[in-house]
RNA sequence: GGCGACGUAGCCAAGUGGCUAAGGCGGAGGACUGCAAAUCCUUUAUUCCCCGGUUCAAAUCCGGGCGUCGCCUCCA
């Protein structure tokens, strides 16, 4: 059974989807006028993961994540670069899906627009105010806050202390302080669409309350972003939302904490921000996932190259015992006398399964989870050392076994690239072209280095050895032979 | 000012009332190896920011203090 912290009641809930079976989830995506950073990849490999154990617990998922493509940054951003705002946009909507592919992101059931979805948005916006929600002011309309009951109910606060914050734009046309623009009249030279109250653009709240609605109805079972997206984003879209629907827009509020660096916020404002692409430079997407896993996703996570470099260190234990477990299958056994050996193993891993579920079902508990995985490969490590002991074979139900699970959690953390019917990891595929012609060069200076070795003359053995290694080519002696790996 | 989160080993990080305080990185020692690598074994927090309190029992609950951070404005 899942367990869900949810946002709106500030604790872990039962998970009861509001259809057997049926998961529907809507996750906030990014804003596209600039490469995704960092910050932004966080939800992104969160909800993703959200998704796969769902997915893996049998559930019917039907996954949104929308882009915002009509906003003012945007139009900033065009400007600046002598482009149209759609055409950037649309242009760091590629971008995006390279970022996300490299961390192992799969694709939404469907990334709505807001560009695409403007019908939506003024038939909402028109039904808000014939509610009296909302009203119009010279070509704006703003959502009336005042009117709706429940306004804080998320975010948990009340519209009167946070008058006295006083951080409130001041805007004469707007009735309250905190009413917020559901449509904007375009100025000058801005991309606009026509509407009942003239040419504008829609606010920014409005578009997830209408593309939500659109895919999933109202009452869908998981609503996920940013915590910084709690106010006002989220609590402007329950308004608007239910003071249209009347019933609860969302029943889980779930909301990923922030990337620091330094232990302060990553953000575009204080300009201490990483692009995904930059560090994808450094490291490997599959680190990168693996260490944004490594803590829940509700807490801070800080960052900096030497947290990447441990992820990076862990995750080499994982892959090397991974390899050990797939040259094995070739030489294992299919009938195997169930020895103390195979039996404990046997009993070891279903516990492991079980330990990894009750992490995940946790309110999705990944850095526990990924801990049952490095007990999992502790497990395996020592039964083929067991066997070597007992010079005995590995058994092939209990080896299979063993990689079932150990694909198994990868397909719910999504670390390693895998095959996507079976969900074998696929280690380091070698690229085509030139690599076959690598491959047999080492393999003859392999063989050379065992010929001196043979010899005895280390001298020769190791400096072959050493000079791989500075060309990035690790050998190591087993007593199977030569291995080798880039 | 309002609201909220956090403080666990050298670093990262689980655990939120009761077996020996998970796991990873790093360090130390050992096994294996010609030497390595990989792997395994042992070790690295008598104690969970501090002070009180509740309890048979607290890292975990309560009160106070100190410190760090976040939201309240665009932000994932």
């Amino acid at each position: 059974m899942i367990e869900i912290y949810n946002t709106l009641t500030r604790q872990k809930e039962k998970f009861e989807t509001s259809t057997p079976g049926q998961v529907n989830m809507y996750v906030c995506g990014p804003t596209t006028y600039n490469y995704i950073h960092l910050g932004n990849a966080r939800p992104i490999v969160v909800f993703d993961t959200v998704r796969r154990y769902l997915l893996n617990k049998g559930y019917q998922v039907t996954y949104i994540q929308n882009f915002t493509d009509v906003d003012d940054k945007i139009i900033k951003r065009a400007i600046e670069e002598g482009e149209q705002p759609l055409v950037l946009a649309e242009k760091y909507i590629k971008e995006y899906f390279k970022d996300a592919d490299a961390l192992n992101v799969k694709r939404a059931d469907k990334h709505p627009k807001v560009s695409e979805h403007m019908p939506e948005i003024i038939e909402l916006i028109k039904e808000l105010i014939k509610n009296g929600y909302a009203y119009e002011v010279e070509g704006n309309v703003f959502f009336d806050v005042r009117k709706f009951e429940g306004y804080g109910k998320l975010s948990g606060r009340d519209l009167d202390e946070m008058q006295a914050g006083a951080r409130v734009e001041v805007n004469e046309i707007k009735k309250d302080p905190m009413d917020f623009a559901l449509w904007k009249k375009a100025k000058h030279g801005e991309p606009s669409w026509p509407s009942p109250w003239g040419e504008g653009r829609p606010g920014w709240h409005i578009e997830c309350s209408a593309m939500a609605l659109k895919y999933l109805g109202a009452g869908f079972d998981i609503h996920g972003g940013g915590y910084d997206l709690v106010f006002p984003h989220h609590e402007n879209e329950i308004a608007q939302s239910e003071a249209v629907v009347q019933e609860d827009f969302a029943k889980y509020w779930m909301h990923n904490g922030f990337i620091t660096i330094n232990k302060e916020k990553m953000s575009k404002s204080l300009g201490n921000f990483f692009l995904v692409r930059e560090i994808l430079d450094k490291f490997p997407g599959e680190v990168v996932r693996f260490y944004l896993l490594s803590t829940h996703y509700r807490s801070p996570l800080d960052f900096d190259n030497e947290k990447l470099e441990a992820s990076q260190r862990g995750l080499e234990r994982l892959k090397n015992c991974y390899n050990l477990l797939a040259e094995a299958s070739g030489s294992s056994e299919e009938s195997i006398e169930a020895s103390e050996v195979e039996k404990q193993f046997e009993d070891q891993l279903v516990h492991l399964d079980k330990s990894f579920e009750e992490a995940m079902d946790d309110d999705f508990n990944t850095a526990l989870a990924t801990a049952v995985w490095f007990d999992l490969a502790k497990e395996i490590n020592v039964y083929f050392k067991d066997k070597q002991n007992d010079n005995a074979t590995a058994s092939a139900a209990n080896l299979q076994r063993a990689k079932d699970l150990f694909n198994t959690f990868n397909q719910v953390l999504g670390v390693f690239k895998a095959d996507q019917t079976t969900g074998n990891i696929l280690m380091e595929e070698k690229d085509s072209g030139d690599d076959e012609l690598v491959d047999q060069l080492i393999q003859l200076v392999a063989g050379i280095r065992q010929q001196a070795r043979k010899k005895k003359d280390w001298d020769t053995a190791d400096s072959i050895r050493d000079g791989l290694k500075e060309l990035g080519i690790t050998l190591q002696d087993t007593p199977q032979g030569v291995k080798w790996k880039r």
